[in-house]
DNA sequence: CCGGACTCCTGGTTGC
DNA sequence: TGCAACCAGGAGTCCG
């Protein structure tokens, strides 16, 4: 479900509530959410109960909150939405249907409800998941590849940066592109090549260059690939802006609350209705096991 | 290396 | 109205 301007929502509204909170309890009522946790629940909730949390970190997709030792950050909680995943921030007595797994945290500052003026006030971190690909794991930092300083969780240093980062490696994406013998969509949906993208806004990002998903990458002009890569960034931007892309409840940021990008949707789920560009039907149709919505006539194989 | 099939799941919507 | 089929923002593995 959630892509990039989704997960930084949730960063975003996380970072003032936890950053310098403190697990008191952890509950785990789904341990299929603990999947990529690489030891039993009692492991899970042993590294993460009493433990300080420092300011919440992303890279593409994945989330996560690095954990306070007596040494130095070395661990982190490491949270994936999957499909259907959501972090909800709420008042000690707030219960949310389909909650997998549940932090009890001394939160220092802000939170849902009006700031409070005391130092430290109660607060309950929800994991929300109905179809259970997402997950929570406790994982080990370590540098990352191109930028020893900075750390990131093992399970996500094959992420490839995304497209807002300072640090992402345009040259690199590029020369992947002209290497590679795939086709744009795919590669777009590849977080090893560049991470954040997922099914919405890789197909508003082609239609705004005006690039077929089916474009081989070895064929794409440097300009087109330019232009993709700048329609990929606005595109990403603007949601975020927007609260990020909410069809129903399965997407809310951490206050439960829906994004606005839905209604800026070109052609995500539009099929049948006029291209906005040139008023031509915009066509849906099956591709990597999922939907691809696009207009066969700006959108072409060149 | 690449693509397709398949896995992990639940619940809302669609269509007969 | 009832029920089955279909659909959904992701990502990993395996096999040919």
């Amino acid at each position: 479900m959630p892509e990039l301007p989704e997960v930084e929502v949730v960063r975003a509204g996380l970072e003032p509530a936890v950053t310098g909170a403190t697990v008191a309890s952890v509950t785990v009522y789904d341990e299929r959410s603990l999947r990529r946790h690489s030891g039993p629940s009692e492991d899970f909730v042993d590294r993460l109960t009493g433990r300080r949390m420092l300011a919440p970190q992303r890279r593409g997709k994945f989330l996560w909150i690095p954990l306070l030792t007596p040494e130095f950050p070395k661990e982190a909680l490491v949270v994936h939405l999957g499909m259907s995943g959501q972090v909800l921030l709420r008042d000690r007595d707030t219960d949310d249907p389909l909650t997998r797994v549940r932090l009890e945290l001394d939160s220092p500052s802000a939170g849902p409800a009006p700031r409070a003026p005391t130092a430290h006030r109660p607060l309950r971190l929800n994991f929300v998941d109905q179809r259970i690909f997402g997950s929570m794991a406790i994982d080990e930092l370590v540098p990352a590849l191109d930028h020893p300083s900075q750390q990131v969780p093992s399970s996500v240093s094959h992420i490839a940066r995304d497209p807002m980062d300072e640090l992402f490696d345009e040259r690199r994406f590029f020369s992947l592109l002209a290497r590679k013998n795939t086709t744009i969509k795919r590669a777009l949906l590849d977080q090893t090549l560049v991470s954040g993208i997922g099914n919405i806004y890789a197909d508003e990002s082609l239609w705004g260059a005006r690039v077929h998903y089916e474009q081989p990458t070895a064929t794409l002009s440097r300009a087109k690939g330019t232009l993709l890569l700048s329609e990929v960034r606005a595109v990403l931007a603007q949601a975020l802006a927007e609260g990020g892309t909410s069809f129903d409840t399965q997407y809310l940021n951490v206050n439960g609350v829906s994004g606005y990008f839905a209604h800026s949707l070109k052609v995500y789920g539009q099929q049948g209705r006029p291209c906005p560009r040139c008023g031509r039907p915009v066509v849906r149709e099956q591709f990597m096991n999922r939907g691809s919505h696009f207009c066969p006539f700006c959108q072409r194989v060149r």
